[in-house]
RNA sequence: GCGGAUGUGGCGGAACUGGUAGACGCGCUGGAUUUAGGAUCCAGUGAGCUUUGCUCGUGGAGGUUCGACUCCUCUCAUCCGCACCA
């Protein structure tokens, strides 16, 4: 008989929320398990990357309950965006109202899923009652000196019309349109993210088991590199100014240095320059090349003589000062020591302007030529003055460092490539940003008791150069909140990835009003035992998400120093051999899925298709094979049920002990996150039943029992619902309720096994023997059965319960 | 260029600590059942061959070992991330 999922999912849905299995009680003190999946941005429909998360997430939800763990396992929406202010721009929507049906929507898919939410704790990023605290804690971060206003060269999207962070931009244009991204100078918003660079770093080998690839990208992505600061003085003036380098032991090589167009030693030197009408065209040239044409179009370097010279510390020699843009002024000291003849990016440009390339490093093993190609590998120095000899890179950098450092001109020096992460956005749609411009006090935070700074209405949500916020006066004009005058407010809100900083620390008090949250709460639950989520956010929300936890602490609000131990991520879904998407019409919508298949199917074959971390195509008959699969076991407990019952029988051993088995290794499995596996087992299992029932026609009850608990708490994780329906079918009672089974150590190995008869290596016999068979008796056996004598043979190699090898004749 | 992974049947993937490669599922083939289709059940399914059995086979080439998907060296391919970072 085929059982009605439909029913059966919408019972169980609607029996674990009367008793609250997902409520947690976050004060009780008991084994706490966090367990957390990323929240969604409410885009209106679930995809299978959505399903392939949550159903990960609620495996470990459910299996770590019935372990005994006081499991949070929360859920909310990303809810600020772009999205529905482009919906409002085109349709006059108004974004909450837009937002607010997405996430209803979204809610009641996955609530299908059957996945355990604790939705008492859901919050919602767009919700004044959560981005009240977020300007709380951004103004805690004010107070703190961890935000400020600056006037930096931004990235602006010409299409969104906003400034992005850097991590927004993709090959220079934006993330999310692919419009072209301009460097444009404004006064914008940071959090000093940088001033955590190096813990940000470290923390990395503190946490728990996080994907390797995931901590690479975020080191690469901080970017640490070690060397030495020194100032270079240009001849013949007072000025000054300061270049990075990782090799000070090429300094005998330097042949020129270059400033970037945007340095600010550039407009001195405009004042002083023979050559200042062509500089000037030089620089306004570069800057009109957005950062994509200037880092990767241009392949060819380009750059302007500035006609002026600097010395060498070193060696006091005279060499030209250039000005090129492929030096980053955002980078080290936005200005370099070139050393063509062991540098790609120098020697590429010297060939350019004919400059000197002189050789300071010589491989003899190596034949090098320096006319050919820079040589950059290591070596010994050369044409180095009293450095000669010296080991390249580490010994000489450090020998010219001491001279450098002796006169007070250089020092040692660590850059990291991690910059700032600016925050303000000229966006409608986002949290504003609780600041106050005061004539007499300067920038004043919004007082807290004044929070939340809501958004204001408006009709229209176009922008144009400013932020649509500045459209509505209402909103802008204010009193100060320190001197009570007239004044503005600023009119930027925030990336929504400040949002998604500290949800996580949200939902543990998701009800508190006097506070974003308790800090003896946050320090009983935190860091999150497991995190779940898909690889795109590998550095963006887990870095801000770090860097947010780090400076919350150094405020005072919590005592941990990493929010997430454990990292999953899951891999992606595809179809049709591309990522899904609408703009491609190749999304398969998992909707469909729980009305022809049901929740359970689906979950157990998005578990079972692949490794949950590997990116995997879906296929659609796969599913197919979960269905019959549930549909087997079905009907398994229908026939165990009518089995007669009578004493234990020596065919119940069989069974048991294979179930046994089962416990344990899918119980091995769940450990390791490793759910095809797992879900592969329980097939296996199957097929026993199968044979086990298709043999007998009785059996006792106690086998009965043992078979209905142990195949239902196996279950429970990946097809929760049959397997609650299945349990209280037969026996009453509610499987959640139930710890996860035991098994039973004495009775995992088989009583026979099949010996595998190798001679020379190669498997020519097996028979079924015996476990724990002698290496005389399997011996005697092979001289028995297969006519092998042992005396024949040099050497045997018998491994027990496995195999036994006879070499050489 | 740098960093991280991944390569196993027609397909998704298994394989414990080095011990029968291809579990489990999809697909396919044959059979049973059915008026038919679907569903279900049973059997088969890495390749080749001179088919009681033999040979080859885990991207490729070597090596260690009685024995290698597994360990070592080199190499090729694919995917992802970063990339003029001084």
């Amino acid at each position: 008989m085929v059982f009605n999922h439909t029913e059966i999912e919408k019972k169980w849905q609607e029996q674990w929320n009367n008793q609250q299995l997902a409520s947690c009680n976050v004060s009780i003190k008991k084994d706490n398990f966090y367990n957390l999946c990323m929240y969604p941005y409410p885009s209106g429909d679930l995809h299978m990357g959505h399903i392939r998360n949550y159903t990960i997430g609620d495996v470990i939800t459910r299996y770590k309950q019935k372990n005994g763990f006081n499991v949070l396992s929360p859920m909310g929406w990303d809810s600020f965006g772009l999205p529905a202010e482009n919906a409002a721009i085109k349709t006059g929507i108004h974004p909450k109202k837009f937002t607010e049906e997405r996430i209803s929507n979204m809610r009641s898919q996955i609530k299908r899923l059957g996945s355990l939410y604790d939705w008492n704790k859901e919050v919602a990023a767009h919700d004044q009652d959560y981005y009240r605290w977020t300007q709380y804690l951004f103004i805690k971060l004010f107070e703190n000196g961890l935000a400020y206003k600056e006037d930096a060269p931004v990235n602006w999207c010409t299409s969104c019309k906003t400034v992005l962070a850097n991590e927004q931009v993709v090959e220079g244009c934006c993330e999310r349109c692919d419009a072209n991204v301009q460097q444009k100078n404004l006064n914008q918003w940071f959090f000093k993210i940088s001033e955590y660079s190096e813990e940000l770093l470290q923390g990395l080998d503190e946490i728990g088991d996080w994907p390797s690839n995931v901590k690479a990208m975020q080191e690469n992505w901080i970017g640490k590199s070690q060397g030495a600061e020194f100032s270079l003085n240009i001849l013949n003036t007072d000025l000054n100014f300061e270049v990075f380098t990782t090799r000070l032991d090429t300094l005998y090589g330097m042949t020129f240095a270059v400033l970037a167009p945007e340095h600010p030693t550039v407009n001195e030197i405009l004042k002083i320059s023979p050559n200042s009408k062509e500089i000037e065209k030089y620089i306004s040239k570069s800057k009109s090349k957005s950062e994509f044409e200037r880092m990767s179009i241009s392949k060819k370097k380009t750059g302007i003589d500035t006609g002026l010279f600097v010395s060498n510390p070193i060696n006091g020699e005279k060499v030209p000062l250039w000005i090129a843009d492929y030096v980053l002024v955002n980078y080290g000291t936005g200005a370099i020591m070139a050393v063509p003849g062991h540098d790609e990016r120098d020697y590429e440009f010297a060939k350019v302007y004919d400059l000197d390339i002189v050789q300071v490093i010589i491989d003899e093993r190596k034949s090098v030529n320096i006319d050919k190609e820079p040589y950059v590998d290591k070596g010994i120095l050369i044409n180095s003055g009293e450095y000669n000899n010296l080991k390249s890179h580490d010994e000489a950098s450090e020998e010219i460092l001491k001279q450098l450092t002796g006169n007070d001109i250089g020092e040692k020096k660590t850059t990291f490539r991690l910059r700032d992460w600016l925050i303000s956005r000229q966006r409608y749609w986002g949290c504003p940003i609780p600041v106050i411009n005061c004539s007499n006090c300067g920038l004043v935070a919004e007082s807290l008791d004044n929070l939340p700074v809501l958004l204001p209405e408006i009709d229209d949500y176009k922008n144009s150069e400013d932020s649509p916020l500045a459209k509505s006066k209402d909103f802008i004009n204010t009193n100060c909140p320190k001197c009570g005058i007239q004044c503005t407010r600023e009119t930027d809100t925030m990336d929504t990835f400040v949002d998604s900083s500290w949800y996580f620390l949200r939902f543990l008090d998701s009800d508190n009003t006097n506070l974003p949250f308790n800090k003896e709460i946050i320090n009983d639950w935190l860091p999150i035992n497991q995190y779940i989520g898909g690889v795109e956010h590998a550095i963006l929300h887990l870095l801000y998400s770090r860097f947010f936890v780090k400076a919350l602490r150094d405020i005072g609000m919590l005592d941990v120093n990493e929010p997430f131990h454990n990292l999953f991520s899951q891999g992606m879904i595809n179809f049709g051999g591309s990522k899904m998407s609408k703009s491609k019409g190749n999304v398969v919508d998992p909707e469909s899925y729980f009305s022809t298949h049901g929740a359970d199917a689906l979950r157990l074959y998005i578990l079972f298709m692949a490794p949950p971390s590997d990116g995997v195509e879906w296929n659609d008959g796969g599913i197919e094979g979960t269905k019959r699969f549930l549909n087997k076991i079905w009907d398994n407990f229908e026939k165990l049920a009518l089995l007669e019952t009578n004493e234990q029988h020596e065919s119940d051993l069989d069974i048991i002990r294979k179930i046994n088995q089962t416990i344990f290794t899918v119980t091995k499995h769940l450990d390791k996150f490793e759910f095809n596996t797992a879900v592969s087992d329980l097939m296996k299992l199957n097929i026993e039943l199968t044979k086990f029932l298709n043999s007998t026609i009785k059996v006792s009850k106690k086998t009965k029992e043992y078979i209905t608990f142990n195949i239902c708490s196996l279950l429970y994780p990946f097809a929760p619902h049959m397997s609650s329906e299945l349990f209280y079918l037969y026996t009453n009672q509610n499987i959640s309720e139930f710890s996860w089974p035991n098994f039973d150590k004495e009775n995992l190995t088989n009583p026979t096994y099949e010996l595998v008869v190798q001679i020379n290596g190669k498997k020519k016999h097996t028979k079924i023997i015996n476990t724990g068979t002698s290496q005389d008796e399997v011996e005697k056996i092979c001289a028995l059965e297969f006519e092998i004598e042992t005396k024949n043979y040099k050497n045997i190699i018998f491994v027990e319960d496995k195999i036994i090898n006879f070499i050489g004749q």
